[in-house]
DNA sequence: TTAAATTTTCAATATATATTGAAAGTTTAG
DNA sequence: CTAAACTTTCAATATATATTGAAAATTTAA
């Protein structure tokens, strides 16, 4: 198998993982195709590259720069825009956590908050039980999202490795 | 606000966060449903609160089954099956996250190791550099998925508090 | 047995999500 | 300025995913 060859793979695995965990495929796709790409590419590229239209690559890599996990290139030269992946993997894995964070579970955290509140008077059985199962989930919750704060703002993983050896 | 409308609340909240996450809506809300119910219910009734068909409603069990977060319950005198769930949020949540990791992360993983064996003798610049990129995401993920498993392999979190106690 | 109760299946349908592509908008070289 | 190069937008369309519902299969009470 051929590098080439080798690459596709991997932009259409990491395809295929990103729209099992609801991040677009077509996103996912882009991000894959800048991580294993040498030089600094423009929207024509990825076009071509992927077999995408103007408005989805556009798109992308729009929702990409965001992120703040590609950035801009300028070409000497060129007029077109180029752009580059963030290739530390600590530092990109750790903004789309943090990004996934603020939109899906923060809300979602409030509203259980707010469940909690509702029910806490409720001195029925059934309300007693319905306070405990969204308590239990929301401290849960928070729990591993504390714990995965700590791992991520800490500068390059140390100490996650630090927790991997005290653990093992 | 009474009790059955943060029920509802809580249901929706839920599937909402489900189908962000590439779990089924109607899997997340019956999971929720059963999470809130004090008593086991029936097919019918889960039909009827969610208001989905009984197709909907006997694949959303069949997959909480298969993935081992509810449970049948036998009402004596009725032919019926009844359905609870697994109220211990550490239980559920370490089973679906087994699930999703040997479903969705190691068939990644293994590709990942694949184009790392095929390029490993890949003495060019740009084999070198995807190798690289390929290894880093490969080894920080196996570095995530070490910790969880200690995470959640430990009963009911001590592992997760001692941590947390620790690094605070 | 057998027939009523219950569960399962899956083709048809509906819904949600992703993608296209062309028109509108913007930028820049000359 | 202005026209070509480039980017953005978004209604139309295509694709993927979820849901329905009725027929088939299974189970069980009598």
């Amino acid at each position: 198998m051929n590098l080439q060859t080798s690459k596709q793979k991997f932009i259409d695995t990491w395809g295929l993982l990103g729209s099992e965990w609801g991040i677009n495929r077509s996103v996912a796709q882009v991000q894959a195709l800048l991580l294993v790409s040498t030089e600094p590419i423009s929207t024509d590229e990825i076009m071509q590259a992927l077999t995408i239209s103007r408005g989805n690559a556009n798109m992308s890599l729009r929702q990409l720069l965001d992120y703040g996990i590609i950035y801009k290139k300028v070409i000497a030269g060129d007029r077109k825009e180029y752009f580059i992946a963030e290739k530390d993997v600590w530092k990109w894995a750790v903004k789309i956590a943090m990004m996934r964070k603020q939109k899906e579970i923060d809300p979602v955290m409030n509203v259980l908050n707010e469940l909690k509140e509702e029910t806490k008077k409720d001195k029925t059985t059934e309300g007693k039980e319905f306070y405990k199962t969204v308590n239990d989930i929301q401290s849960f919750t928070e729990q591993l999202c504390t714990l995965s704060d700590k791992i991520f703002s800490s500068h390059r993983g140390e100490l996650l490795l630090k927790l991997l050896k005290m653990i093992m």
